[in-house]
DNA sequence: AACGATCCATAACGAGGGGTTATCGATCTG
DNA sequence: CAGATCGATAACCCCTCGTTATGGATCGTT
């Protein structure tokens, strides 16, 4: 008699097959899901002609230079998702398996946070539970926070103004967070300045200074401040990088409201001093976990450690 | 920053590894799952030294001579299931589009529809429908319809004798049936025999004969219609083979009954006459599949093909 | 219309994953 | 106690599946 198809398990499907065509039917392009699964264009290509070989039935067909998935690759998409979804289920119910046995703890922090608190809790983790991993991800506050939604982080270290509240991100109420402690605000101004002699300073006194202003958020805050205080600070350099900004105060273009934590990582330059707002400008720094009623061992001991260093 | 943990990705999860630990879980050893998976001891056991290489945990531990799964191995299990029954969702689902576009009939039929009725099908289906593939599988009519219940043919060609039902078997309402036509049961015997020259033969005018048995459901045949007639046959010989039952009723040993379609398939050779009996006993041959809402168009075509052969 | 960028397909190549057989040690059963 | 059974490991090798290189087709811009 004529030759049969194999049977249905010779079909072979498999789930990095699966993962493949999903990629394909999220991104519009084989070279798009190559990008997005880590492999060369060419890997993804030779796949899908195996699999046609295997299945004797085209999964995407070329239109113009992009493709198009066939009814067979859309039959896979739609499977797609069951498979990759148990899949990742079990991945994360061995990674939390594991974390019971083993320390994993993913740490975002922003970039203040990176030279100052960032090494002390980390050499701290060390001593103490000598088995915890940790992985860093520097991040300002929102994308630390979107690290955290995205289950790509389980703890970050944030900062937070006065009158903010979390940001209005979908889920905002999945988080836990507990305060750290104050980073003061701090005047940064030639020594040279006639208010440099006062123990503290009354922002209303620059409103004719030049403004050298910092990262965005920071931005927003200084102009918050000074509106609070009744003038728009003239604002006449931006930059996000610390040290520039202490240079340029230095070369005597202006002056700057920067944090506490800023001038803990990079001591001030000849010239400059720095001097706290008579209202005691502030942010609080805090850490942030999603909310959950079964952390691992590790991440709880983590966060009580971070906690008590926050105290002291 | 110290060294972390791959990406949950990164844990490799595939759905081969997901059929393993199911086959373990399921058949209770290693080696049992070899058997069943078709793979070697081996190459099942280096499987899971490498998974636990990549996971960091054990999936299986040594309990005497055998093993059994670990927390770690009971979390792949109870997540195999869904990935399994999802890749075979969408094997399945390929499988019948495959049927849309490439045809694919899965026949069985019993031994002597494969000299006379199979390739008279198989030949017309080459013509109408020359991208269909067929396979043939040659089954007794039980073995055939257990072969559709249990998915591996399409259709299959059986006999059935007047006044019985379908199989007992679980799920046998689940088929449907269509009549091919009768195949006359014919008496063979030596052309010598005083009843040789009649156009039909009493079957007790044959009391006294020694009989040659068929297979076992014509023996089976044999029994109920010669004690219909109020006799009881006395076999001497028992031989499925029909070329081995004409050669003996040509050498004299005795007479038997033999379907219509055996005597299309072999000639009867010099000396042997067949005559039908007077009360024209007969079976009903029948193409069975199990019952659908929505059969493939391939196989729709296809069982149409052969109903209207069978009425010709 | 020409040119450069982008996308996909294919060829050639090589690494190593993953299977095999052979074998050994431990356990269990008769 | 001997033989059967089960799992682990070693050695070997095949071929799967990735890479880079390259070419053809398509599309957008000048």
């Amino acid at each position: 008699m004529t030759l049969s198809l194999p049977p249905l398990a010779a079909l072979e499907l498999d789930s990095h097959t699966l993962r493949i065509v999903q990629a394909i039917d999220r991104s519009g392009s084989i070279t798009a899901a190559a990008r997005a699964l880590g492999y060369s264009q060419p890997a993804i290509s030779q796949h899908l002609r195996r699999l046609e070989g295997r299945i004797g039935m085209p999964i995407v067909h070329r239109v113009g230079r992009r493709v198009r998935l066939t009814d067979a690759g859309l039959v896979l998409v739609r499977h797609a998702r069951a498979v990759t979804l148990a899949l990742d289920a079990a991945a994360n119910e061995l990674a939390e398996l594991s974390g019971l046995h083993a320390g994993r703890v993913r740490l975002a922090a922003f970039p203040t946070a990176s030279a100052t608190l960032v090494p002390g809790i980390v050499g701290e983790l060390a001593i103490d539970h000598p088995g915890v991993e940790v992985s860093y991800l520097e991040a300002e506050p929102p994308e630390a926070l979107r690290s955290l939604h995205a289950h790509e982080s389980d703890l970050a270290v944030v900062f937070r103004y006065p009158g903010e509240s979390e940001a209005p991100e979908e889920g905002a109420g999945a988080l836990e967070t507990w305060d750290l402690g104050r980073d003061e605000m701090l005047v940064v101004l030639g020594e040279g300045s006639g208010l440099a002699a006062s123990d503290a300073i009354d922002l209303a006194d620059l409103a004719e200074e030049r403004w050298i202003a910092g990262c965005p958020q920071c931005r927003g805050r200084l102009l918050a401040v000074c509106e609070r205080d009744g003038f728009v600070p003239r604002i006449g350099y931006e930059t996000d990088n610390f040290v520039a900004v202490m240079r340029m105060v230095q070369a005597g273009l202006g002056v700057a409201l920067l944090p506490g934590l800023a001038l803990e990582a990079t001591p001030l330059p000849a010239g400059v001093v720095a001097r706290p707002t008579t209202r005691g400008d502030y942010r609080t720094v805090q850490l942030a976990a999603l909310r959950s009623e079964r952390r691992s061992p590790v991440l709880s001991a983590t966060i009580d450690l971070i906690r008590g260093r926050g105290r002291r």
